[in-house]
RNA sequence: GCGCCCGUAGCUCAGUGGAUAGAGCAACCGCCUUCUAAGCGGUAGGUCAAAUGUUCGAAUCAUUUCGGGCGCGCCA
């Protein structure tokens, strides 16, 4: 990157070094040394805290430093004029050629532009949603979904290799209540009535399958009691319950590379790898947990177990590994699964989780620590919940319970923009609250319409200047640009130069919103601009007798479309030239 | 009891060591003979939960307190 924010930052890397080696400064931290390209208070284009870091740690108190330096600035190729404010900031002002340039750069890199090679074609796993196959994806996986689906494009235009991952929990006792409630779905079709416990399955959804097993099979299990027909209804409930959420995050244009099985992990003998890799490092032993505090647990009683020594690495307590039965817990069937993906060769893991999973990171990032020999070889994002609000009152939804609201039946009303939008606007690990009333109302209130709406006037009056035949497919740099850029359009156009960092800082941080934030504060610029030229006819983007200043702005125009679709296509939302 | 997250305008949220703390919605006042008014301009709205500390400088960092959420089993 070339542009006037890295050269300015690499300048005072400079300038710090040569001013260290010439003795005069004690070391200087050039990691606290911040270019500020978005300081609302405009008093430059951009503006830096150098002076005030580097003041504190001169030596020679006869050198003049402020004067050294605004003459070195002044001499940059790209800086127009700069100056030092009273309390310290450096304000620099850059050349409107240099802006220019930059811009012709853009126009020339389109999709490009932005991306870079920092992830050095590394290969990260992402694995996201997994819900349990035992119902359809609700609201609670929505956030989950997107996020993993929107930093995954970000990690992609970092230049990293990515597989996206989906593990299936088709394997326990749940999956076992699954297919017993289906069971008595199926049973009641013939006529039996049936009971429902507490724990099992109630949702509608499982009278549809049983439906479909009486038609293909008739009264063929009725009578049958065996391993056989308990397998065949577990099965038959994960396979079509998987395909219905592969169908329903398809509508959000979410898909994965992999799906894991929990089963294949129990069949591979990858648990036995981990339970030796454990034990050679001595993190094993057989002891005995203390009764958990806060909720009361009746059946509670001490037994001993296969414990792990997690507390030696990150968590605050030992973990159990195996039941006091002897079979494996689910935490390790997780891990052993985590073995496997390490297994594959991959650079880094990602893993979101829910919020109700925030207790296990640091369980499964000392397993992860022990496997890899690196600490931040797994990375755990979590999102907070999302809560559906409808005339004013809080849903309360449990899977088990079957009063949830299904992801399809939030797509059918709100759609998918609004829906992918919303989930990845805000950081996620702050906790939601998604007005249905509001949403449905489909009004201007969804942030995503007014920046699809910018996109769109900018692409009108690009279609309409086309069609008085004025366009830039055989524009060159011509001197006289510059003496047509207003005030506002600079700004605009510095913004649009910012969106390099915009996008490196979204995917480093793993942190969407960034994007979504950039992204609505240049549509304010831009409608905001748009409305001046009805007051101000010259600034209007199209004037038939002044051709070059017309295609002046048909420049930044098209940049700003560049830039626009760039992140429209990275948190996966349509854009049009009308609306 | 313990752990994690959060507390910023009436509401929903940005800002995580820099300049006078921002935006959207809601409220009030204006702007359509015009490249899209699905928009724009303006007014009003703040003890950044509280206290103490760290320093040139704190919404941001540290400690404590108060509020809210989520979690803490051999479940999955």
């Amino acid at each position: 990157m070339n542009n006037h924010i890295e050269l300015l930052h690499n300048y005072f890397i400079k300038y710090s070094r040569e001013a260290i080696d010439k003795n005069l400064f004690e070391n200087i931290n050039t990691k606290s040394i911040s270019i500020d390209f978005s300081s609302k208070s405009r008093k430059g284009d951009i503006s830096s805290n150098f002076y005030l870091v580097a003041i504190k740690k001169i030596k020679d108190k006869n050198f003049n430093f402020k004067d050294d330096l605004l003459k070195g600035l002044s001499e940059l190729f790209f800086v127009q004029d700069c100056d030092i404010s009273k309390n310290g900031f450096i304000n620099i002002n850059i050349k409107k050629e240099f802006l220019i340039e930059q811009i012709f750069y853009l126009l020339n890199e389109k999709d490009k532009f932005g991306k870079s090679n920092f992830g050095k074609a590394k290969h990260v796993n992402i694995e996201f949603v997994s819900a349990n196959p035992t119902g359809p994806i609700t609201v609670a996986h929505m956030r989950g979904a997107v996020l993993g689906d929107v930093i995954t494009s970000l990690l992609l235009n970092s230049g990293y290799k990515v597989t996206r991952e989906y593990y299936v929990n088709n394997a326990g006792s749940q999956i076992n209540i699954l297919g017993n409630s289906l069971y008595k779905r199926y049973l009641e079709l013939f006529g039996q009535s049936i009971k429902l416990n507490h724990d099992e399955y109630p949702g509608e959804y499982l009278i549809e399958i049983a439906k479909l097993i009486k038609k293909e099979d008739g009264d063929k299990w009725v009578e049958k009691n065996s391993k056989d027909k308990e397998n065949y209804f577990k099965t038959y409930a994960v396979k079509y319950l998987l395909n219905i959420i592969k169908k329903d995050l398809k509508l959000l244009n979410i898909e994965f590379d992999k799906f894991s099985f929990e089963t294949d992990i129990v069949s591979s003998n990858v648990i036995n790898d981990l339970f030796k890799i454990l034990d050679d490092s001595d993190l094993l032993y057989n002891g005995v947990l203390e009764k958990p505090k806060g909720e009361d647990i009746d059946d509670w009683e001490p037994r001993s177990q296969l414990l792990f020594k997690s507390s030696q690495i990150f968590d605050d307590q030992d973990r159990a590994l195996k039941k006091s039965n002897g079979e494996w817990t689910y935490f390790a069937n997780d891990a052993a699964y985590h073995l496997d993906k390490f297994n594959r060769k991959f650079d880094k893991l990602i893993n979101i989780w829910g919020a109700d999973h925030i207790g296990y990171i640091p369980r499964m990032k000392s397993v992860l620590k022990i496997i890899s020999n690196s600490e931040n070889y797994l990375e755990v994002l979590t999102c907070q919940i999302v809560r559906l609000i409808k005339n004013n009152k809080i849903l309360k939804m449990s899977k088990r319970e079957g009063n949830f609201v299904t992801l399809n039946e939030v797509y059918n009303q709100v759609g998918k923009d609004p829906l992918r939008y919303f989930m990845i606007s805000k950081k996620s690990e702050t906790s939601i609250d998604f007005d249905l009333n509001k949403v449905i109302e489909k009004n201007k209130d969804n942030p995503v319409f007014y920046c699809q709406y910018a996109y769109a006037r900018a692409s009108s009056v690009i279609n309409k200047a086309n069609d008085l035949g004025i366009n830039i497919n055989s524009f060159n740099k011509n001197t006289k640009i510059k003496e047509y850029l207003t005030n506002d359009e600079i700004e605009i156009i510095l913004k649009l130069l910012s969106y390099p960092y915009i996008l490196h800082q979204s995917a480093l941080k793993r942190e969407p919103h960034r994007l979504t934030n950039f992204i609505e504060d240049v549509s304010i610029s831009f409608h905001s601009f748009w409305n001046k030229g009805k007051e101000n006819e010259s600034l209007r983007f199209i004037d038939e007798k002044n051709i070059l200043k017309s295609q002046t702005k048909l420049l930044w125009l098209h940049s700003m479309r560049i830039v626009f679709e760039n992140i429209f296509n990275i948190i996966g939302i349509d854009y049009h030239e009308t609306m």
